[in-house]
Order: structure tokens, then C-alpha cells, then sequence
RNA sequence: GCCCCCGUAGUUCAAUGGAUAGAAUAAAUCUCUCCUAAGGAUUAGAUGCAGGUUCGAUUCCUGCCGAGGGCACCA
């Protein structure tokens, strides 16, 4: 039994000795690490049904708890205006050290999914455009979540939806055919799109030429327009291969929007009592669901991105029996997604209940908002690129192994951190000095108590748990709280708790690294143990982030 | 106009209805003959405004002010 339940189990056979009707006891951490390791405000809670003072209800409670107090517990005391403070003992943080070092892997997994299957779908940029810092932000999320889920025990389905059609596609072309370069890298195509995207605002019949080749793209009865096609989706999509690479992901399953054409006319057409007609449209009346109305088939009779994601969602709980679809987009696409995801429930009402949309906010810089018109978009390339030249300059006086793997670590990582330390549906403003500076809560501040951390263990071996100290740690007190931390980010879909958790995890250890020395101290083999426990911690939860862990910096 | 999201130190972010609202950064001051100073220690600084619910509100409700996103053939 953990000890969250036994604390609970006897306070509620203290409060049944009182005769009070117990209501649900809830445990939590104090905020402060003076008032105890666990607290509860049951006195507070009954003491209104009750009529007694709440301080005086607390007081006869802790006496009953007191007769029965297990080794677990140091002492429990009353404080302020009727908490019941916990503090554990010794013995249970040294438990607790040498179950980490035993689970090691393990350590802060759970099974609360176990038997479920789940699909974390993110990233999803679009060929013949480059990759910007929104995919970035999307990518770390999803990844994260995705190993969330991975963690709680759900087989995880890592998906990425592309968007290999549409009229961006057809802009891209279309400066293709103006440019004529014959060696297509990505640069090229990011100046044909550039091309595209200007003259389809500026001349007129260069918009009907796109408009038409975004037919072409689509019926694929065009010979010219089909090699360009596939040239430059191969070239955007290998080149996308090197970006998750370096970011980690590895996704099980790809879908392109190009595919998801004819699933989602289908569903159109075999269900066009869901829908009505409009001004030449198919359109589907969100209002009556407190939505508004959204194009699923143009006028021109083209499926709009609507219809596809329809086709998507089809497709997916097709290929998988999935419990559960999540989709994780920018903020932007929120109304959107409950439009779409409302015509999809009035087919399939039981599938629709298992989608679930995440979203994220914006990246904006200190200046404002990002936009491809004023050309401040920032590549996802360009910024790995400038954030590893930071990190290499960093490095470049000392000598170690495997620098470019190490730099590379350490600038995803610092990346990751930056978009992963704060809820996920709120903006981010990327301010280019601060995510270079790599000072206080910063990926690097993770990693380098890591690789302290290692350090040590190679230096002084492993421990024993048996020469434990009397006093406890602030360590030790915030060590044995990673696996609940693991699953409320989990249940929460918010990476940020762990984020959080991590820094405090690794200020508590430099503090206590930087005040008593382990290797020749007075307890160096619990010393090097709680080392080792807060190493297994760190890298797990690091792992969750999806960040590296060198063993180098 | 309607619908969503948000408003916390100078700045960037935390805070499952709880205790003295936490960090980081910028500022000031210490700290490497001692396990990696990308570190540690100390000081100063904040809940947009007005009501309500509650023993207790940054958190829930209402109104106002401010910022962002969405609202028909783009994705």
C-alpha cells in the first residue's frame, strides 16, 4: 500500500471513532516543507456539519492518529486554522531510496492505461513549406504527451497528419514553373512557395493559373504538374525526416491530407442529411450545437480541409481500435476542430466521444505576433541551427567527448524546455537572448545536474542504503513524488507539471550538492545511494519531456 | 455583433478552493587551493477593477476594463 492511501485509510477511521460521516479525504503537499510532507484540511471540511471548532476537531483527530502512528510517520501536528500536518519519517525516505534505485527504468511508471491504445496525433506541417517554430512547439508538446500516455502503460500510436495538398501546394508549384530550377532542394521550394504566395495576391491571372493547378494537384491528370508534384513532396518530406530525427520523434504512422480526399467525400456524400446545401456548398449548420456554419465542399465542388479531417478521423479508428484519438493544433483551429468534430459525432456519437483536441498556444516574439506576410516567421531549421551555435560557442573551451551530439542535446533540450515549462494552452513569447542564455530554469540547468549527478557515481560507485543519516533531505522529500507528478501531467495532458517538478527536483539537489560533500563525507555510501535515486529520477523525467540526458557538459 | 482563451513582481512563467502567492530573469552583495561556477547563498519586488458565493478565493459566479484567437467556400 502507498502512503497516500494508508494516511487516508487512518484518518478515516479516526473520524468514524469521532462518529463523523467521512467525506472524501483528500491529501496534498504543503506548499512549504516546514508544514510537512503531507497535509489534510478534513478538520476544516467537517468541522462546519459537525459545529466545532476546527483547530479543537484537528486536535482530537491527531490524538487517534497518533495511537496507531506507523513507522512511515515521523510526527503529525496541528497547524494554522486546522490543517493536519504529516511528516514522514527516516525510514520511509530510505524505503523510498532504495525502491528508485530498484525500479530504476521503472521508476514512475503506472498502469492507469494499461490494456488501452491511444493515438497522439502533432506536428503536422505542410510539404512545400518550410517547417516553423509552431510545429516546433506542437512537436514537443505531442511528443511529451505521447510519452505520457506511453508511460501510464496505453500502447501509443505517434501519427502525423501532412498536408500534401491544398493551395499552398499549388502556389509552391506554380513558382516552380516560373523559377524552372531543375535541382529541387528545400530552399528552392521555400522560394517558389514564397513566389507563388505573392503573385496569387498580386496578379490576377496568376491566381486563376493556381486555382487551376490546385485542381490538377487533386484530379492528378496533369503529366507536368504531377512531376513537380512529386518531386517536391519528396524533397519537403525527406527533409522533415532529419528535423524529427534531431528532435527525437519517431512517428508510427503517417497520414497525408492527399489521402484523406476520397475517405472524407465519402462520408460527405453517404451522409448528406447531416449536411445542407448553400450558395452552391455543402456546408454543416454548427449552430445547432452552439456552432457556426463551416464549407465542408466548395462551390467548385474541391473538399475544404473539413472534409478531410473527416476522412482522418475515419481513417484512424479504421487502422486502430483506439480508445482514444487525440489531436494536438495550434489554438487557432479550436472552433474549428468542435465544428468538424460535431458532424463526425452525428455519424458515429460513441467514436466521436474518444477524440480529443489539444491545443497550444502562439509563439509570438517580444515584438508581436509572427506572420509569413511581414516575413518574421522563424524556421524550425534556422532556429535549431541558431540555438546549436549558441550552445557550441558555450562549449568551445572545453574538452569533451562527442561535442556536436552533446551541443545538440543540450540545444533540443533548452528548446524543449522553453515551450514544455509553461501550461500548455497559453502563448509562449519567444525571446530569442533568454532562450540562448541557458541560465537558471533552463533545459541545460536539467541536464547539467544530471551529468553532476553522474559524475559523482563514477567517481564514488554505487551506495548503500543502510548508512542513511538521521536527518532528512529536502532531497529525499521531493525524490519520492515523481510517479504522482508522472500522472497528473498524464491525466492532465500538461507536461508543464513535470517540467516544474524537475526544476525543484534539481535545485534541491544542487543546493544539497553544493552544501555537503558527498565523496568523503560522513554518510558518502547514502550519499552516493540518494545520488544515484535522484540520477534515475532526473533521467526519467527528462525522458518524459523527451529531453536528452548527456553524460558530458 | 456573437463564441472561445487569457490578465500574477520591471520581464518570462508557477500555484489539484487553503497556511507567509512560488521560481527564474533583470538589480545589489557574497561564493571555485573543496565531488563540473551552465552551480550555490543572501537582500529587495506581484494577484487588472468592482461586487458575490465560502470558515477560507489567484482559483468558482456576475459585471466592467484590457489583450489574443475564431466566426462560408484557406489550412
Amino acid at each position: 500500500m502507498n502512503i497516500y492511501t494508508l494516511i487516508v485509510e487512518q484518518i478515516q477511521k479516526a473520524l468514524k471513532k469521532l462518529g463523523i460521516k467521512t467525506e472524501e479525504v483528500l491529501l496534498e503537499h504543503p506548499n512549504e516543507l516546514s508544514n510537512g510532507d503531507f497535509s489534510t484540511n478534513i478538520a476544516m471540511m467537517c468541522a462546519k456539519h459537525e459545529g466545532k471548532n476546527p483547530k479543537e476537531l484537528a486536535e482530537r483527530i491527531v490524538e487517534i492518529l497518533n495511537k496507531k502512528k506507523t513507522d512511515e510517520i515521523e510526527k503529525i501536528e496541528v497547524a494554522g486554522p486546522g490543517f493536519i500536518n504529516f511528516h514522514l519519517s527516516r525510514e520511509f525516505f530510505t524505503a523510498q531510496t532504495e525502491m528508485i534505485i530498484n525500479q530504476k527504468e521503472k521508476w514512475g511508471k503506472n498502469e492507469t492505461l494499461k490494456g488501452k491504445k491511444v493515438m497522439v496525433e502533432y506536428t503536422d506541417p505542410n510539404p512545400f513549406k518550410e517547417m516553423h517554430i509552431g510545429h516546433l512547439m506542437a512537436n514537443a508538446i505531442g511528443e511529451s504527451i505521447a510519452r505520457l500516455i506511453e508511460n501510464s502503460g496505453a500502447e501509443t500510436i505517434r501519427a502525423n497528419y501532412q498536408g500534401d495538398v491544398g493551395l499552398h501546394v499549388a502556389k509552391a508549384i506554380y513558382g516552380m514553373t516560373e523559377l524552372k530550377e531543375k535541382n529541387v532542394t528545400v530552399k528552392y521550394l521555400g522560394e517558389a512557395y514564397a513566389y507563388g504566395a505573392k503573385a496569387y495576391e498580386n496578379n490576377v491571372k496568376a491566381k486563376e493559373t493556381i486555382d487551376e493547378i490546385n485542381k490538377k494537384v487533386y484530379s492528378k491528370g496533369d503529366v507536368v504538374v504531377d512531376e513537380l508534384y512529386k518531386r517536391g513532396r519528396e524533397v519537403s518530406l525527406e527533409h522533415f525526416e532529419e528535423i524529427y530525427k534531431k528532435l527525437g520523434t519517431k512517428f508510427d504512422k503517417y497520414y497525408f491530407e492527399s489521402e484523406m480526399v476520397g475517405v472524407g467525400k465519402k462520408f460527405v456524400e453517404e451522409n448528406k442529411k447531416v449536411f445542407e446545401e448553400s450558395d452552391g456548398a455543402i456546408v454543416y449548420r454548427g449552430e445547432k450545437h452552439g456552432l457556426h456554419t463551416r464549407v465542408f465542399i466548395t462551390s467548385e465542388g474541391l473538399p475544404t480541409y473539413e472534409t478531410k479531417d473527416l476522412g482522418l478521423a475515419t481513417q484512424k479508428f479504421n487502422d486502430y481500435s483506439l480508445d482514444l484519438s487525440i489531436t494536438i493544433t495550434a489554438e487557432e483551429q479550436k472552433e474549428y476542430f468542435k465544428v468538424m468534430r460535431a458532424a463526425f459525432g452525428e455519424v458515429h456519437p460513441k467514436l466521436e466521444k474518444k477524440m480529443l483536441h489539444i491545443t497550444h498556444g502562439m509563439m509570438r516574439l517580444p515584438s508581436g505576433k509572427m506572420s509569413s506576410r511581414k516575413g518574421d516567421v522563424i524556421s524550425a531549421e534556422s532556429l535549431l541551427a541558431e540555438v546549436e551555435k549558441a550552445v557550441e560557442e558555450k562549449m568551445k573551451d572545453r574538452d569533451i567527448k562527442d561535442k556536436e551530439a552533446v551541443a545538440e542535446s543540450i540545444s533540443v533540450g533548452g528548446l524543449k524546455f522553453s515551450i514544455l515549462k509553461q501550461a500548455t494552452g497559453r502563448d509562449i513569447v519567444f525571446d530569442f537572448d533568454k532562450a540562448l542564455s541557458f541560465e537558471g530554469d533552463s533545459g541545460p540547468y536539467l541536464q547539467y545536474a544530471h551529468t553532476r549527478s553522474l559524475a559523482l557515481l563514477s567517481k564514488g560507485g554505487e551506495g548503500d542504503v543502510k548508512d542513511a543519516p538521521k536527518v532528512v533531505t529536502e532531497l529525499e522529500r521531493i525524490l519520492y513524488r515523481f510517479p504522482e507528478i508522472a500522472k497528473r501531467a498524464k491525466v492532465e495532458y500538461e507536461p508543464h507539471h513535470v517540467t516544474v517538478y524537475l526544476t525543484e527536483l534539481a535545485s534541491a539537489f544542487n543546493s544539497w550538492y553544493a552544501n555537503v560533500p558527498v565523496i568523503g563525507g560522513k554518510n558518502e555510501k547514502y550519499g552516493l545511494a540518494l545520488t544515484r535515486a535522484f540520477q534515475i529520477t532526473m533521467q526519467n523525467g527528462l525522458w518524459l519531456l523527451g529531453i536528452k540526458t548527456p553524460e558530458h557538459m
